[in-house]
DNA sequence: CCGAGTCAGTTGCAAACCGAAACTGACTCC
DNA sequence: GGAGTCAGTTTCGGTTTGCAACTGACTCGG
C-alpha cells in the first residue's frame, strides 16, 4: 500500500480535495498528466519528457488507467503497445492543470508565462477563474463562503481568505511577495 | 534535496506546473493549503486535522514560508507561537485548490460535494473555469492551443484535448467513466 | 513556587518509496 | 538472422517518510 492510496482511512472522509488528491495528488502523476494534454501519448516519449523511471511510469499509468482518467488503445499487436490518451475524466482534469499553471506563471516567472494558452477561435490568451453565473461575475477568494454539502453542522463559514487577508495585513512586514 | 527541490536540474526549464509543483506538488502541501484557506490556522489544529505527523507538517510549513506562500505571525511571545496565515501569494492558489475540488465533487462524488462554495453576495454556488475574456465565454478544453512564450519553436500548438477526445472515441470500450 | 498540562518543534529508527540498471519478451528493420 | 527498439518487470541500495518519544518553554490552578 502506498502512500497514494493508503487515504481509504478516511480522516476527512468527505473532502473532494483529498479524493481527488488521491487519485492525482503526487507529483509524477500531475506531470504525466500535464505531457497527456500536450498531447504526448507514447509511454518511451513520456519516459523521456519526464526523466522518471520507468517503473515508476508504468506505475502511475496503470494507477490512473485504473482510476479511469487515462485509457490504454492499443496501436499495435503482438507485441501489444498501447497509446494513452485522456478519457473524458481526465480531459476535465484541464481546469486543475490551468489554474496550477496561471500560478506558476504570475509568481514563478514574473508573469511572464513560458507558454501561453489561447482560445482557438480568435487567440486571446485565457484565463482560469472562480465565477458566480448567476452574478456573472469574477469573484474574489474574499467573498467565497463554504457550505455545508450534508453531515456537517456550520451553514455558510468564512472561507479564510477574507480573515487570512486581514490578519496578514496587520503584520506587512513577512512575506517575500508583497 | 527532496523531491519536493530536486527539479533544479530542469528538464523542462520553463514549465509553470513544474515550477508549481516544486512548491506546492506535494499530497500534504496541498492538505496543509486546504486547511489554511478553511482558516485553521495554529499548527496543532492542523496536525490533529490532518493527521500529519508534527515533523513532516513543521518542515511543509517552513517551506511554504520560505516559498513566500504563507507568513507566520506571532500571537504570543516567551515562547513565540505563531499563526500561519496566507499571502496574496498563498490566496492566489484558490483557483487550484476549488479546481481540484470541483473535480473531485464530479468524478469521486457523483456530483454531490461534500462542501459547497458559494458567492457571499448572493449564495449562488460558484462555478470555475476557463474562459476567454475577449469572447466573454467559457472555453472547452477542446478549443484551447498551446503557444510559446519564447525560445520555443512550434507556435500554436494543438493541445492533446481535442486529439485525445477522438483517439478516445475511436475505441469506446475502454475507461471506467464512460 | 510547584506540579500538571499544553504547545511547537526535534530526534531516532523502522518501514515505505524511489530510481538506476539489468532483464524479459516480442516485435521491426535491414 | 542479428541488431535495435519498445514496454514493461525485477532487483537492489539509498533516500524519505512518519510514528513515537523527547525537549524546551510556557500557562494555569492553587
Amino acid at each position: 500500500m502506498t502512500v497514494l492510496e493508503e487515504r481509504s482511512d478516511e480522516r476527512q472522509p468527505a473532502c473532494s480535495i483529498q479524493a481527488t488528491l488521491d487519485i492525482v495528488g503526487d507529483r509524477w502523476t500531475l506531470l504525466i498528466l500535464r505531457d497527456l494534454f500536450r498531447g504526448v501519448r507514447r509511454f518511451s516519449r513520456m519516459q523521456h519528457d519526464l526523466g522518471i523511471a520507468r517503473n515508476m511510469l508504468a506505475d502511475r499509468l496503470s494507477r490512473l488507467t485504473d482510476a479511469g482518467v487515462v485509457a490504454k488503445v492499443p496501436y499495435q499487436h503482438r507485441p501489444v503497445r498501447y497509446d494513452y490518451v485522456l478519457t473524458p475524466k481526465g480531459l476535465d482534469l484541464s481546469n486543475s492543470l490551468l489554474a496550477l499553471m496561471a500560478w506558476g506563471d504570475r509568481w514563478c516567472h514574473d508573469g511572464d508565462a513560458p507558454t501561453v494558452l489561447v482560445h482557438a477561435d480568435c487567440g486571446t490568451p485565457l484565463e482560469i477563474a472562480t465565477r458566480c453565473p448567476a452574478c456573472d461575475e469574477t469573484v474574489s477568494p474574499t467573498r467565497i463562503r463554504s457550505l455545508a454539502g450534508h453531515d456537517d453542522t456550520s451553514p455558510g463559514r468564512e472561507l479564510a481568505a477574507a480573515g487570512a487577508a486581514r490578519a496578514f495585513q496587520q503584520h506587512p512586514t513577512n512575506g517575500g511577495a508583497l
